[in-house]
RNA sequence: GCUCGAAUGGUGGAAUGGUAGACACGAGGGACUUAAAAUCCCUUGGCUAUUGCGGCCGUGCGGGUUCGAGUCCCGCUUCGAGCACCA
């Protein structure tokens, strides 16, 4: 009988559907393994071939993990939020959910021709108000905790007003926006909306005066990570800088605890990496400059301390507070225009062009180590939201300073001996200090390095300043001015924000006309009925960003029907954390910082056993498309084949690739394709049409874009497993080339054959044993490593060789159909079924272990060299141990004589590989 | 600019410091067939040699360590990724 791929795979899912095969429970008497895909966002195209690779990888892994004993918690989702629906709703008038639940059927149809051992039961979509009831929740939970430094954690906002009312904010330890100072009876003095006010400056979740990512296109604020370059990672609109009333996470709060938890988590080197610059540690001094003539310190702050004595200038950012105080009234003016000029400039304008603006406040500060008066200056180059919002220039160090001094004449000083900054200034941190001794510091002579420390600790000790460390990663901007998002379950009562009873929760999304801004201009929401309370306070109306939903989505797969909390102690308690997360690097600065930190909080909480949420993470590499194109001579119709379009003046046109095998156009195909080719003519060599190609995204634009259920339905899902596999090692990005899927395809028909010449109880050869375990042994260790490529060409090693010794032993083909389970799961259940008749499935066998015995080799061949040119090689029983073997080889025919009168220096003896003998 | 990673045949890619190019595709040759498809067998890094045995070169470039380097170290080149007026 023929491999019939489509018989069988459709019979199996069946099966495993109706016994609910993949149905995972809490089993404290097992040990648990839980492997993750990142959830995908159910976009109106479908899944191309190149999505299913990360699912594929982690279903193997999960299939192995279980068939070692281990209970595998292996679930799906979708992360249904977001903007393309949303966009797609105001083209149509179509509401969100319905496109929503339309693409999520056409996932599933996908996902569930591929395979994957998932439990659906434990399904979930972030639009769910089942759902999203618990992100709802844990904002909440972020709104009533601030955090402490003392203790290191999130602690209850009772806790901090307890302080503020006893000793107002001496000795306080809660992290917060602003340093603010008050006594206990000025706080106690404030009204409540003003208590309310100052609260935000501490609370986890806050409403906050914030520049925010504005996209006019969108009508939305925009989180940092869905910027880039100045455009919006959706849609490619330009992003704008303005200050709004926002939602905010003080993810900031987290920043030290997000760094060091990377040390903890098996990752890889450069997405730890990605995440530490995203957050971004600057270890330096915050000093204060003295203005001159006024009762006002600047603070600012520096990583060069040691560079104090080369300031020259200082520089406010546009939008620091300190610019209204220090500007004179005759700069008034200037300062006015300029700052007037930046606020209309994008963050896109201001990019491109990177012209050295700025001007003069009329004012002088002090240097503290020199007396001396320096110029106050205000330019956009400094950003407001890092560090004070105000730096000391040393135009001698810095080449952003440097450039901004030669704009306007402003006085350089080098600190460095040997530095020479006549043409660009000198910013490596080596070398020794010059120019650097004033009336109460001397550096000069110094190495930069021990400039830097010696600065630090001079400052602090004389009270100018202190060490501080900055980090770059900000807060969290968590509203949207958006429809298709979780509502905020927060009301408004005298200004004041108020959070819904959590007995109220969820609070479901209202149903509105339109999907656009009200006349007003506020978010859709504006547009609901009744949108308030039954006491009738007006809800809030912006919505929740696409990372809320995604943050803690791993938890509720633990316990997803839960009613009364996003995961029970006891299912968490099992479960605990994922062991194994696969998906895309697009995630690294956005979903997997907000999720450690989501984590995090709740683990302060105490809601959660684990610190970390992604134990290990494998970032599966990108499919990229593979584009063919057709040479079109110009201004004909007339088409010529790749290796002569050189001849021609020609220009190429993307052709479908359906349409094209091995790169050989089907040209009737393409005559019927688009009417404009009805009747093009073909130059053809060797009669046939080749096509060039080029690696470009998977787009259909491109026309490269491969349908998963092409592929399945012609070769079968297991081929199409096996071969994504093949393609290249998991983590590199690799164009999909449908080419080569034949030789998969072919492997599968060859095992198909050998099981088919039938299985008996025959006592194996030893050969076949060997063939066998050196198998068991290489698939183990590379599923440990994810090297699934190698497996793949084991496999075909293994079946070739079988199929040599004529192997039906029933002690070989019963561990090869396990091993080939996780890899392909249809052929080898139907193998185990029909050719080892077996009652029960494969996917509770036993993964097999490897015997080193069946490995031994009788015999070794060593390659024999003298001084490292190699002579000969040499066939040893391999019991022999080194002095042997060494001995056999010096006494070899042909060794001996050439060894005469030579002195042997060294010998160089690797068992079973090699034996070099090192002369004189 | 800073940080990280990569570079191996016509192609995708294998190689705990130990015979580079596993496995697969493609290509060429052959068997079977009226023919095609399917299947099977052989060849396939380059140059050179050939009746046969062979020989030399070869993992981006230049050095180094080592008996031995694709692999380790130093210095480049190119490509990719992340961050980027972050003081």
């Amino acid at each position: 009988m023929e491999y019939n791929h489509r018989e069988i795979e459709s019979r199996w899912q069946q099966y495993w559907k109706e016994r609910e095969v993949y149905k995972v429970e809490a089993d404290p008497s097992r040990p648990k393994f839980y492997v993750l895909d990142m959830f995908p966002y159910p976009s109106g195209a479908g899944l191309h071939v190149g999505h299913p690779l990360g699912y594929i990888a982690s279903d193997i892994y999960a299939r192995y993990k279980r068939l070692q004993g281990f209970n595998v918690l292996h679930p799906m989702g979708y992360d249904a939020y977001g903007l393309p629906a949303e966009q797609y709703a105001i083209q149509t008038g179509q509401h969100p959910e319905k496109t929503t639940t339309e693409n999520i059927a056409r996932y599933r149809s996908q996902l569930d021709k591929i395979g994957f051992c998932y439990d659906w039961n434990r399904e979930i979509k972030t639009c769910d108000p089942e759902f999203y009831k618990w992100t709802q929740w844990a904002f909440q939970q972020m709104f009533k905790h601030y955090y402490d430094k003392s203790t290191d954690k999130a602690e209850p906002i009772e806790k901090l007003i307890a302080h503020l009312e006893a000793h107002g904010t001496e000795n306080l330890t809660a992290v917060g926006g602003k340093e603010l100072e008050f006594t206990a009876e000025e706080w106690q003095a404030l009204t409540d909306k003003e208590k309310s006010d100052a609260l935000m400056n501490w609370r986890i979740a806050y409403l906050g005066h914030t520049m925010v990512n504005w996209c006019p296109k969108l009508g939305t604020v925009l989180a940092n990570d869905e910027v880039c370059e100045g455009l919006s990672l959706r849609g490619g609109y330009p992003v704008e800088q303005k200050l709004m009333y926002q939602w905010c996470l003080r993810v900031s709060a987290y920043a030290q605890r997000l760094l060091d938890g990377l040390e903890k988590i098996d990752w890889t080197d450069s997405l730890k990496e990605t995440q530490r610059n995203w957050i971004g540690r600057s270890e330096g001094a915050e000093m204060r400059f003295k203005v001159a003539g006024q009762d006002l310190e600047l603070e600012i702050f520096t990583t060069r301390a040691d560079t104090i004595f080369g300031v020259t200038f200082m520089v406010l950012a546009p939008e620091s507070a300190y610019v209204s105080q220090v500007t004179t009234p005759e700069q008034k003016e200037a300062v006015e225009a300029y700052l007037n000029e930046v606020k209309h400039k994008t963050e896109r304008e201001r990019m491109i062009d990177k012209k050295v603006t700025g001007v003069f406040t009329g004012s002088y500060a002090v240097n503290p180590l020199t007396g001396k008066e320096i110029p106050i200056w205000v330019s956009d180059y400094v950003l407001a939201g890092y560090g004070t919002g105000a730096i000391m220039a040393v135009p001698a160090h810095d080449s952003r300073d440097y450039a901004f001094a030669k704009k306007f004449d402003l006085p350089i000083i080098p600190l460095i001996e040997g530095a020479d900054v006549s043409e660009q200034s000198f910013d490596a941190k080596s070398g020794k200090m010059i120019n650097s001794c004033g009336p109460i510091l001397d550096l000069n002579g110094l190495e930069v390095k021990d400039a830097i420390a010696r600065t630090k600790q001079f400052i602090s000790e004389n009270g100018i300043g202190k060490v501080k460390v900055n980090f770059r990663l900000r807060d969290a901007i968590f509203s949207r001015q958006r429809y298709w998002g979780e509502p905020f379950p927060v009301y408004y009562k005298e200004g004041i924000p108020h959070m819904l009873p959590e007995s109220e929760l969820p609070l479901q999304l209202p149903e509105i006309d339109q999907y656009l801004p009200t006349e007003k201009g506020e978010p859709p929401l504006g547009r609901a009925k009744n949108w308030q309370t039954a006491d009738g306070y007006p809800l809030e109306l912006n919505t929740m960003p696409g990372f809320a939903g995604s943050s803690a989505y791993y938890l509720r797969y633990m316990d997803p029907h839960n009613d009364n909390a996003l995961v029970s102690p006891e299912a968490n308690s099992y479960w605990r954390n994922v062991d194994l997360y696969i998906g895309g690097t697009e995630h690294a600065t956005g979903h997997l910082i907000y999720s450690r930190f989501w984590n995090k909080f709740l683990f302060d909480l105490g809601k959660v056993v684990e610190d970390e949420p992604f134990r290990k993470l494998i970032n599966q590499g990108m499919i990229q498309g593979r584009s063919n194109f057709a040479y079109r001579i110009k201004d004909t119709n007339t088409f010529v084949s790749a290796g002569l379009k050189n001849q021609y003046d020609v220009t190429p046109i993307h052709v479908d690739v359906n349409i094209v095998n091995n790169d050989i156009l089907d040209t009737e195909k393409f005559r019927a394709w688009r009417p404009e080719f009805n009747n093009a003519e073909f130059v053809l060599e060797d009669g046939k049409y080749v096509c060039g190609w080029a690696v470009e995204k998977m787009s259909k634009s491109m026309f490269n874009v491969v349908n998963p259920d092409d592929i399945v339905d012609r070769y079968g899902a297991d081929t199409l497993r096996l071969y994504e596999m093949f393609l290249g090692p998991l983590e590199q990005s690799k164009p999909w080339d449908t080419n080569g899927i034949d030789g998969v395809n072919r492997f599968l028909k060859k095992l198909w054959k050998l099981y088919e010449g039938g299985v008996d109880n025959s006592e194996p050869s030893a050969a076949s044993l060997k063939t066998l375990h050196t198998l068991i042994k290489k698939v183990t260790a590379d599923i440990e490593q994810f090297s699934y490529n190698t497996s793949v060409a084991a496999f075909m090693i293994c079946v070739n060789e079988l199929t040599a010794q004529k192997c039906q032993s029933r002690t070989i083909l019963e561990p090869l159909a396990i091993l080939l389970a996780p890899f392909a799961p249809h052929i080898a259940e139907e193998l185990w079924h029909s050719a080892l008749s077996h009652e029960t499935t494969v996917c509770d066998a036993h993964w097999p272990t490897y015997d080193p015995a069946h490995l031994v080799e009788n015999e070794v061949t060593y390659p024999v060299s003298f001084n490292g040119k190699m002579r000969f090689n040499l066939t040893l029983p391999a019991s022999m141990g080194k002095d042997d073997v060494i001995a056999a080889a010096m006494n070899a025919e042909g060794a001996a004589k050439w060894l005469e009168g030579k002195q042997v220096v060294k010998t160089i003896f690797v068992p079973g590989k090699i034996v070099n003998i090192v002369v004189k």
